[in-house]
DNA sequence: GCTTTCATTCAACGGATGTAGAACGGTTCA
DNA sequence: TGAACCGTTCTACATCCGTTGAATGAAAGC
């Protein structure tokens, strides 16, 4: 039954190279999102990983490779029908992300911000957009879609990045609360006046 | 009259170190805003400016007082009374920072992400949120204040620095016409259900 | 005209960084 | 037990950076 058995032991080389490298991207994500790309060395990581630089390397390739693989990141999904599933899904999202660093996603935005190469990922790493417009009617949907992505970015920036002060303090629901109507109003249609 | 007419020749020297000055300072704000902090080098400022890197140095001291001066911007007004006329005028800084990029703002935006000590500049650079606050009545005027700051931050650096495709490309006015619900929704106080 | 001043350039240093390759030491296997 | 393997560390190199101090040459003042 148990065909690894004997052939490959679970412990003591294969495992700990895979502990090793696991250590590493933590250490990777977690500096990354703490300093942004430029800032954090690779000689940092391995310190972090208790790890010598030169093994970072032989792993990774470079540090390039390294920050791709450590900043890789699901997309959070939005299946709604209506405006208003829309929106709550939006919202918990937001309430997630305001409750808990999104650590791969904040590594990303720092670093997009400075590092050219990670600008791409952003468009990976938020690709909900494209669901969200189908989500969203009216011919300006893709438009909508794109602005709520952009204060949804902004404020979980403005509390984990930027830290302002009354963002970074205040209780995640109250900020749920009154973002509500404002992303209401962004993935309902236009009503004519 | 003219007090100034022979002690001090208007060229030649004092002006030209003047201007050298300047242009020293438009091409860092310019770069600084281009790449962020970290991969703007004193060097590329030197050469955008045509001048040596060490004259960067002789007239700013260090490449932190430089950013200092560079990234000082005078913060826009918010003075309005009623929640429309605050709104009103909010989403008038943010038409004016869709049409032109804000270098001063993005340089800042773009540094403090990687830059422990640009940091403090934002609250210097968004101290509008204090007016703002006070302009928002209700207990949570100053939670509304950052959430409404947050917000223009979020649309402003989706338009410019990450360039979602679907802001970047859009019509400024139409940007707006869609915000406004989402504003107006913060700047009013609650209403009790 | 000679000296002083000063805007500007030149050359260099010390440190940090990404990266490469040799070396080490324990594990695996015959 | 001895040889091959491999996870890991050590050493070093080339480059780039911020920063400095001496050198240069033209303008200013006497």
């Amino acid at each position: 039954m148990d065909g690894v058995s004997e052939s490959t032991p679970r412990s003591s080389r294969a495992q700990q190279r895979i502990d090793t490298q696991e250590r590493i991207l933590t250490a990777a994500r977690q500096l990354f999102a703490d300093a942004g790309y430029d800032r954090t060395t690779i000689r940092a990581i391995a310190a972090a990983a208790q790890v010598d630089a030169g093994l970072v390397m032989h792993y990774f390739g470079s540090k390039e490779q390294l920050f791709a693989l450590a900043t890789r990141t699901e997309t959070p999904l939005v299946t709604g029908e209506t405006p208003e599933e829309v929106a709550e899904q939006l919202l918990g999202v937001l309430r997630q992300s305001l409750i808990e660093e999104p650590i791969g996603s904040l590594a990303v935005l720092r670093s997009m911000l400075t590092h050219p190469d990670a600008a791409a990922e952003v468009g990976n790493a938020h690709a909900e957009r494209v669901k969200v417009s189908k989500a969203i009617p009216g011919a300006d949907g893709n438009l909508r879609a794109a602005v709520v992505s952009a204060i949804l970015i902004g404020v979980v920036l403005g509390r984990h990045l930027i830290k302002l002060d009354e963002l970074a303090d205040a209780d995640p629901e109250q900020i749920v609360e009154l973002l509500r109507p404002a992303v209401l109003s962004l993935t309902k249609a236009d009503q004519p006046e």
